[in-house]
DNA sequence: GTTGAAAAGTGCTGCGA
DNA sequence: TCGCAGCACTTTTCAAC
């Protein structure tokens, strides 16, 4: 059976096609389909095709607009590691955290800290306010560790091979 | 002079209406200008200006594909704690770490680490490489601590208000 | 699976209110 | 400043290769 190779999984489906296309669309998510067809010399049939695939595959999750939140009055980004009383307090806590608007991205990690977050406010006064009043009172929550960003030096995504 | 609320600054130039198409478009940027109209019931022309205008503004960088990266084999991902000999290497560390793919993002922060970055890699083998290899050869790194992260349990953009 | 062209839908621009 | 209408462009579909 010599097609065996393609057809063993879901990731083998994924050719040089479609991770070129991947690569175009993760830079610009505007970039009309006749624009990357030309550019990687096949049909825009075929572009739609593959795209539909990665998508149906779940590799594309969707596309969504980058903001700059400082232009909106957000203006501190900060990390937080986050020391629960019980590592068995988790799944509550978590609950509990996701009703904090202001933390944008949480995972349970290994190392020091049970869980680790990142965290958008207005100001520092904001910052102060939503540790202190939001995230202290979820219950098991021991103790927070605040690393403030002061510069944000890379912001990028993942690039394929 | 009535409407001088409205062109005193920047900032001050986002109405209701910006925020609402923001918050749809924050959402999904595939969002057809024509839906977006008839939810917020005005015209598609005036969508048209609106996200112009926030485009030129800055407010809007771009719109960016997001992929699921465990699809195409990226399974670990990671935060690093970076310790410097001394601050005044941060712009020569901050150089040479740009120049490492695995890094997706990394701040400058308060607090014990200096540098703060967030790696994503293929699996275990993947990151102690890139930390042995990699990361550890740049100058002026004192040591790392890894959390590696067991579980997304976040991930969205900024809530707009 | 890929192509190319035709059909359907979406975005852009200028005129009128 | 907004809305409408027509034009240009993009996406989607489909028969044929």
């Amino acid at each position: 059976m010599k097609n065996s190779e393609v057809k063993k999984g879901i990731n083998s489906e994924i050719d040089k096609l479609d991770l070129d296309i991947l690569r175009i669309l993760m830079d610009n998510a505007d970039t009309p389909f006749t624009e990357i067809a030309k550019t990687l010399v096949v049909s825009g049939g075929t572009i739609h095709v593959r795209i539909k695939k990665m998508k149906d595959m779940g590799l594309i999750k969707g596309s969504y607009l980058s903001i700059d939140p400082q232009k909106i009055g957000y203006d501190v980004c900060a990390f937080l590691g986050i020391y629960l009383e019980k590592g068995s307090q988790y799944h509550d806590a978590v609950e509990s955290l996701k009703k904090i608007k202001e933390i944008v991205e949480m995972h349970y990690c290994t190392g020091a800290y049970s869980i680790f977050a990142k965290i958008i406010c207005r100001d520092t006064n904001h910052l102060r306010e939503v540790l202190n009043e939001n995230i202290q009172a979820v219950k098991g929550i021991q103790r927070t560790e605040t690393f403030i960003s002061l510069e944000e030096s890379i912001k990028r995504q993942i690039e394929l091979d």
